[in-house]
DNA sequence: TAGATTGTTAATCGATTAACAATC
DNA sequence: TAGATTGTTAATCGATTAACAATC
């Protein structure tokens, strides 16, 4: 179970949401073949996946949905909310924060921060000096850096300092992080460069 | 050029970026193994990864700054800009449209929709039924998707009827597409799947 | 039984890394 | 020249896909 691929471990949360937009009431069991139709990739890849998470399938029928579904939500921790740290409550800062729907993915966002202290949603965007009595105190290991690339590196440093040990940001910059500690960023600018390259293609193709 | 891998392309935006950070006016020429030690990455990585976007380096010295700058921005199309259309003008469709950064890297979103008419920041918000007039009128083949899931493939479905070509989805759903549709799904459940995964290899390692 | 499906083992594919000659 | 760096070719690594036996 420690070594189940980066790829594998992306693909998992697609499979979990499929599932549960299934009609659980007519549909009890679902194979490997009808969910690859349903999201576009291998059937194998499915399988080999789900092998790595769930304890087994039946020929023929394929799998047990509700079994299946619990043992994904497991698998990734959506049972057991982790609580994490956000940093930069700008206008990308609050759409994370309102969106609400990380609670699905055992992800809790309890406190923000930022310069421009004030209350929203009932929950309090407080000043970064108080980070660090927070991370302690309520043993937080998850940030979340929305603030402008050019901070995005000393808020990581504090972050890092005070215990966070995964990171996700959003800020448009690399940073530097020493071993140990995982940094996701969330790369629009990757994504806007597969994007525009379709496009390109597309119009040399034609020519 | 026509076959770079879409690892090389995700990477060039951050060499990009971490070579627009340099000052210029002292630093005059770079080495890959300079560029891999600022990033953490390996220096045949990125030798490799540059081959196939500029002329060449001299031995020694390193790469003209300035010139693989305008290589990289050219190649990624960030000098001539792209229009998009946005769909979904919510907390995290405002963010979007709010940033500005995307003109940076060749992005324009021009138009804006959503069942909620208004006005900001001089991007109108209009409704969904104008779409098809827009896209035609001003040859828009980017769509970017930020309605809840819900929503998400009908909207999607209404974009590729309309001659959009590349879809930037915000929706945490997978959508349907015909051949020749390219859709690049920012994939937050993939990405709290991976840091929530760090955390609990790093707890148990401790055991 | 026949047929659909699982799960495993082997083969392929692609990307990363290592080794090394060429060059300034 | 010596040393650092480029760029290419070969080796390694990992992930995907194909083939096939096992099973309900």
């Amino acid at each position: 179970m420690a070594n189940i691929s980066v790829q594998t471990l992306k693909r998992l949360p697609m499979y979990l949401h499929y599932l549960k937009s299934l009609d659980a009431s007519s549909v009890t069991s679902i194979s490997a073949t009808c969910i690859a139709d349903a999201l576009g990739c291998g059937d194998v890849q499915v399988r080999k996946d789900l092998a790595t998470v769930c304890s087994s399938g039946k020929p023929k029928t394929g799998y047990a949905l509700c079994t299946l579904i619990a043992d994904l939500e497991d698998f990734l921790g959506y049972n057991d909310a982790t609580d994490a740290v956000l940093v930069g409550a700008g206008r990308l800062g609050m759409a994370l924060l309102e969106y609400g729907g990380f609670a699905d993915y055992g992800l809790r966002i309890r406190h923000a921060f930022d310069t421009n202290v004030h209350r929203i949603d009932g929950i309090h965007v407080l000043p970064i000096s108080r980070l660090p009595d927070i991370c302690q105190e309520y043993a937080i290991h998850i940030g979340i850096i929305t603030v402008p690339a050019e901070h995005a590196q000393s808020v990581c440093d504090t972050l890092v300092h005070n215990g966070i040990t995964a990171i996700w940001n959003f800020a448009p910059t690399h940073l530097a992080v020493p071993d140990g500690v995982l940094v996701q960023h969330e790369n629009m600018a990757s994504s806007l460069a597969l994007l525009s390259r379709h496009l390109r293609d597309e119009s040399t193709t034609l020519e």
